[in-house]
DNA sequence: TAATACTACTTGTATTATGCAAGTGCTTAT
DNA sequence: ATAAGCACTTGCATAATACAAGTAGTATTA
């Protein structure tokens, strides 16, 4: 991998956004951090989509020069270390849950993807649309708690 | 280019909206109907990101073959094709929108992307927060107006 | 305490996607 | 009739990704 670009402050926010996060496999870490409570290097590699060891570490490198994650190690087991969203990551959130809303729309069968939400998938597009800012903080709450 | 994926329905939500518009290119194109008005090939040529006309090419090509844009030729030049949102690509804006919101709070120097929404760059993240129906609303009807 | 296993990576190579320059075919203006 | 505009396509060099294997530090097991 190549030094990551450093973020281009005077592009459009588009632009800065997809920069930063524009790729299929961080927004996929992202997505098993928000919705499957995801920690650790081994269980993002655990995904169905399958992404490989050194695409994994490029990103968490990348979203880690970004502020969006913070990597410390695991007191419990020194040879780990737990991978966390920032206040900056944690601000993407509604972005994700805006494409599950599409998704669920337009996509004929889908997947349920918010397995950290429990007991409430069959409202989940309900509580899309109007219960936006509780269901954020359920998912925020939720997130570390090893569901 | 390969043949487009045809769209897998079993995936979560999250991979499902990435194997449509989850790459660089085809959001910068969503930005540039949506915010700039673009409707012509020549035209999504010309942003300062500098796409290539084979990723063009194949980029709307997906986005078509995914019902997210329409394709139909200029009946006033029939040598021009115009390039419109369907309304599935439409219901795209609040991703968008998420993502400008994201970045006008993190960049420290953002350009202002909303061209098409004249007189208002300042108060956008203001009106991204408390009148977001109203600007979606405003995006949607001033984007094929040539302005 | 030595050997095995776990964990988070790194490295090398084949495959795939992208960037760039040039060309093609149709339409329109001169 | 000729040239220019427009939307692509094609070929090739370069860059990114996928896959398999290896490495180094920590933890577990015998």
């Amino acid at each position: 991998m190549r030094k990551p670009e450093v973020t281009n402050s005077n592009t459009c926010p588009i632009a800065y956004a997809l920069g930063i996060f524009g790729d299929k496999w961080s927004l996929i870490i992202l997505r098993d951090i928000f919705f499957k409570g995801k920690m650790y290097f081994g269980e993002f590699l655990d995904s169905p989509e399958k992404i490989s060891t050194n695409i994994l570490a490029s990103r968490l490198l990348k979203m880690e020069a970004e502020s969006i994650i913070s990597k410390t190690q695991d007191t419990q087991n020194l040879s780990k270390y737990i991978y966390r969203l920032t206040h900056k990551g944690k601000d993407l959130l509604p972005v994700l849950l805006d494409m599950v809303e599409w998704s669920v729309k337009y996509n004929p069968q889908p997947g349920i993807s918010s397995d950290i939400i429990k007991g409430a998938p069959e409202n989940l597009l309900t509580r899309l649309r109007k219960e936006r800012e509780i269901l954020i903080n359920d998912i925020l709450v939720n997130m570390n708690k090893n569901v």
